[in-house]
DNA sequence: GACTGACACTGACTCGTGTCAGTGACTCGA
DNA sequence: TCGAGTCACTGACACGAGTCAGTGTCAGTC
């Protein structure tokens, strides 16, 4: 049976049972520069706090610090798409090989608000998806945050750093079609207002590719997740003056609904109409025809995430963040 | 600008500019009963407390009241689905209707392990997916969590309570294709080993049903998320002496899987081989054909479990879980 | 007029940790 | 032998909030 009130063991404790003062508990067990202690009560303390089962106070610590080891992760419900999942993932396991404590939050209906978030757990940096405006930056650090990473944004202004190049995703699905031949392509749009964020800055790749192949603008059409949407929009971009014969689309979900609309409006792909994806999601080589796709290296991502963070924290002020090698690879699949 | 460090503004702040003592403050603020405090300086008070813009410390808080206003769920890094995530955003909005935080913590390849992570947070309750062994219940207890709850898994014993019922997920499925004529049924096991916690149920609901309605056990095969392990599952269902005509999968995943593999061996769905799937996922209308599945209302779900959790926490003891109503609707569509 | 009790409020202690300023004991060079 | 300088360690304070035991004031009762 389990006590009911198991009593916390304390560094007083651990202290008492080793036969030292408190500090020097303080002292070995977080190994504090210029304090010199001699193997064999560090020995003792060690020995002691194991066989007690020792473990700190977090909520004693931040309070002493003014900042706990807790990195907040806040996203946005989105409606579609796990892909950033396994970002999550790799973030997690990330801040975890440097003492840090990953936890994600999702943002939503609360009625409190996010600032209730961090007031909560006091974490010692914020990664958000989209930027967070001044009053709430000021109430952040108030409560002691040291570092605010935006993940994704358009603009890479003060605060918003870290920014992934989503442009570069919809470049390489451009520059793919065009090096296929197409001459007029198609930009699928996701339609939940949630994924504006995301969904600019790959548009705009797909924009800066045409431009600098020499062919027109993408022509933009919003997609549900569902066939009938997708097949409106297909026999718009097919019954246009100058049709459309292969498209982008924001990501895999929307291309499988783009795969769902052809077959609804009797659309051949890649032959009639090529789609190309994004995310490389684990459903996607299982369409029909399999999609092609960019795949995003998350481990990738989250290394660098992690470092530039974890040196902010060093630092205490802004380090340039280090600029992505190749995150993204082009995937060949038959879809397009 | 915003100053570099921008000074906390504390009770005893709020007390002088009030004009009262500091645990006057703290007894306006938290209500506290048995406290009587006139309505002149309770105003006093409020007022200036927002003109200073207060937040309480939750370090502080939870320091002294030894435990947080943050639950902590814990999942792992599931490599297929992203259904839980539409769990997880109903039970952040839930859980913040009644004050309290909820944050997530991605349980992986950390070599810290997840003791670290409730002892930074220093939850009021813990939600997890798998059942905890008896040594990590007590550090948990000792670093101040209050109620565990067990989401998912075979056995409610003493700790794991509010555990859904995925058991009539599998049932709901089986139930489909017997009433639609089908006497062999197979199963299509999802291949991640972390995925075994949310399987066992499922298929164990199947089994369940086929012996309710007298017919031969389900045939298990493990499926890949690729069309040739899904093909190769469905031509061992097909060349049986008793074929299989009716195929339960994990999930809707797993179930586009085999609509690949289908294909890929020249398989008719649903006249050669029906298929149903499980969670309804964005992607399960776009599927060719689109896919028969059970649907599961995460809104109720998220609802009893935040009744559940919040009631456990206010009693201090474990309290009956509540009977979910009915959480699982069969979607039919034109798989099955 | 003394006593009771409610009211409105305050001071002091507590939670568990980090850290600074000391303090004896000892070594070493002059 | 004296002072300086390390070494190894300790005591006390601080972080910010919750809460208990009191304290002075005042209205009401016998």
């Amino acid at each position: 049976m389990v006590p009911k009130t198991q009593k916390r063991v304390t560094s007083s404790d651990v202290a008492r049972e080793a036969g030292v003062a408190r500090s020097t508990v303080s002292y070995v067990l977080n190994r504090t520069p210029h304090q010199t202690i001699p193997d064999g009560t560090r020995r003792r303390v060690l020995d002691a706090a194991a066989r007690l089962g020792y473990t700190p106070s977090a909520a004693a610590r931040t309070l002493k610090r003014g900042r706990s080891d807790v990195v907040l992760c806040i996203v946005k419900p989105w409606p579609l798409g796990s892909a950033s999942g396994l970002l999550l993932a790799e973030l997690t396991a990330g801040f975890d090989a440097v003492g840090l404590t990953l936890v994600t939050h999702i943002e939503g209906a609360g009625v409190r608000g996010v600032e209730a978030v961090w007031n909560e757990i006091a974490p010692a940096a914020v990664l958000t998806y989209s930027p967070v405006d001044p009053d709430a930056e000021r109430t952040m650090r108030a409560a002691g945050v040291q570092c605010v990473a935006v993940l994704f944004s358009g603009e890479p202004d003060g605060s918003a750093r870290f920014v992934r190049p989503d442009a570069r995703i919809g470049l390489l699905q451009a520059q793919h079609l065009v090096a296929a031949g197409h001459a007029r392509i198609g930009y699928a749009y996701p339609e939940p207002p949630t994924l504006r964020d995301f969904a600019e800055p790959r548009l705009e790749g797909v924009r800066a590719a045409c431009a600098e192949a020499g062919i027109a603008a993408p022509e933009v059409r919003t997609v549900a997740l569902d066939a009938e949407s997708a097949a409106a929009a297909i026999e718009h971009w097919r019954g246009m003056d100058d049709p459309v014969t292969a498209v982008c689309a924001y990501n895999d979900e929307v291309a499988q609904a783009l795969i769902a609309g052809a077959r609804l409006a009797g659309v051949g792909i890649p032959n009639d109409l090529a789609v190309i994806g994004a995310d490389d999601i684990p459903t996607a080589r299982l369409a029909s025809p399999p999609l092609t796709t960019i795949a995003i290296d998350h481990a990738a991502e989250a290394r660098r995430i992690v470092h530039d963070v974890t040196s902010a924290l060093r630092e205490g002020v802004a380090v340039e963040a280090t600029d992505p090698a190749d995150l993204f690879t082009t995937v060949v699949r038959e879809s397009a």
